[in-house]
DNA sequence: CTGAAAGCGCTAACAT
DNA sequence: ATGTTAGCGCTTTCAG
């Protein structure tokens, strides 16, 4: 039914090592040879197997991708850059989204170890010491994309979070504001951590009060923004300004702000997070710190390619984000 | 090194016959050699070997998904279901975006089928003879996500595209409506030319006459539609309503219109298409036609297993839409 | 209920 | 420059 590489090599009057190689486009091969082979791959409509590839050669040239969730705008821009340098160097790309529910990524990051793939690629707040333990129980080269390993052990490629956290929280004290909101995730993640580390940091430089009623923990979504902005609108005393920990969410600040009939930047002014194409299709326009996703996902799947051909690199890249000062901040 | 079947079967003192039975959960087995296979396989930490047993079995438990751009919304929402349904199939996906490039999906569809999925799902816009060629030189089944294939020869799932575009331009005219402009995409795509049609076909069931004047061909993203936007607005007898071809390019009408010192919906009414997450997050919010995203992923991924498992089923499933009325109509 | 043996389609030495 | 020969790690009859 099929056909396979000996039937090419029949048809042709060859040996399938030689069919094997013009088809890998090995240069020890007669131009007239090579001529009838692919003539015969023409006549047959002969192609490839790459699983019996696969099992021969050991390399399947796929790579696993293990994120949170595909439908989300910045996870989704990240894949894209993640494919498109995948695509460069030929390597396909299986991808799953986890919920960030850690079972699951434990379960997705084993069936893609069984399915052999090259490299891994792992997007995901946090690192336990599940996660730990499934990565050490593989030579296979896993690079982690947007967060760190706390214990430094893995490549990495990243934005400086904490800083980033730092310098929105710096600019709003630095325009004059005491009482900053912020709306982040569960302080229970790694990220989480180290993005109220930043805010903490930025208060303490400039001997600003820390008030706990100013953190509101949220699920990372416009609905959850609307609410969680509503209770830092209740305080008695409530913030002059919010930073947010993405832009969805800081969109969901600034409706629910405008629902109270109080003015964005005006009466309070709101920093979003990642620049996602939303950031500049909204009015205002969002004030927001830029993290290169793109790039992020790109960079990564770079230094797979290395990792997996053994080539020296750097093992923790630190990409440079910036904040971009639009409509939402005076 | 690495620990194979044969290894397990030595140190559980079996055949890896027996072995292969308990992983693949053969009932064949008696429950004390069991649970020593089990305990051997715990034992020495070992992990199955996808890529071999896809070579035997002639299965891969792997589909390939080809389309336009990852890091659109439109798609990623689509991806994500079929994912999960993917994923409660035990089916893994190969993502591929292909920028809508016939050349490259040819080639991403080449190479899935080199990969040996099991089945492939294409979600694009146009359908060419060299599709046609591809699709018919495999029998690995094929279905077409929210495109039709024009000979109906292949297995599709989408909503009813000419239906939805007349039934908002429709909505339209009977608001009062004689000048409709429609951003749109290219009418020489096979999806351009549906819409086209709905749209013309609309003007005609009101006796409305059809000025070429209020159609503008634009890349669907923001910037374009600021500036087709900008273009209607210019007419000398312009639109008093434009139909969006997506909700993001909605989004740009309204600014657009709004950068005229025009308001929205009093001066010019906009409506969307898609109903992704950006329609509620912007103000006004959108008007818009809802085509169920998710769902069109998922069940075009639930047809694919009932192909995959040749059960008897239905091979043109059209899901309904539905205009919900929001902020950017009166 | 279990084992033996023959592939699945290809790559990769090793010869020639 | 080309052919021969072992596998790669697993599934799947076929026996027993």
């Amino acid at each position: 039914m099929t056909v396979t590489i000996y039937d090419v090599a029949r048809e042709a009057g060859v040996s399938m090592a030689t069919v094997s190689r013009v088809v890998n486009g090995n240069t020890n091969v007669k131009p007239s040879t090579r001529k009838k082979v692919l003539k015969a791959i023409e006549d047959l409509g002969y192609r490839p197997n790459a699983v019996a590839r696969g099992l021969a050669s050991k390399k399947t040239t796929t790579i696993g991708v293990v994120l949170p969730d595909i439908s989300s705008a910045f996870f989704a821009e990240m894949a894209r850059g993640i494919e498109d340098i995948a695509n460069m160097y030929h390597y396909n790309i299986i991808l799953s989204s986890s919920d960030q529910n850690v079972e699951r990524e434990i379960q997705l990051i084993d069936n893609l170890l069984e399915k052999q793939v090259d490299g891994l690629l792992f997007l995901g707040d946090n690192l336990t010491e599940e996660h730990q333990q499934i990565f050490a129980s593989t030579k296979v080269p896993i690079v982690l994309v947007g967060t760190i390993d706390p214990k430094h052990q893995l490549p990495s490629v990243r934005i400086n979070l904490e800083q980033a956290t730092f310098d929105a929280v710096d600019y709003l004290i630095k325009k004059g504001h005491k009482r900053i909101g912020l709306l982040t995730g569960s302080r229970k993640s790694f990220i989480g951590q180290v993005r109220y580390n930043g805010y903490v940091q930025a208060l303490k430089d400039h001997q600003i009060p820390f008030d706990e009623n100013l953190i509101v923990e949220i699920q990372p979504n416009y609905e959850a923004a609307l609410k969680g902005t509503k209770t830092l609108l209740d305080l008695s005393e409530r913030p002059t300004a919010i930073f947010a920990y993405n832009d969805e969410v800081a969109v969901g600040a600034i409706h629910a702000v405008q629902d109270e009939k109080l003015h964005v930047p005006d009466d309070i002014e709101v920093v979003g997070f990642d620049n996602t194409r939303i950031a500049q299709m909204v009015r205002p326009m969002l004030t927001t710190i830029v993290q290169p996703m793109y790039d992020l996902g790109a960079v990564s799947m770079r230094l797979l390619t290395k990792l997996i051909n053994k080539e020296e690199t750097h093992l923790d890249v630190v990409l440079p984000h910036r904040l971009e000062v639009r409509q939402s901040t005076k």
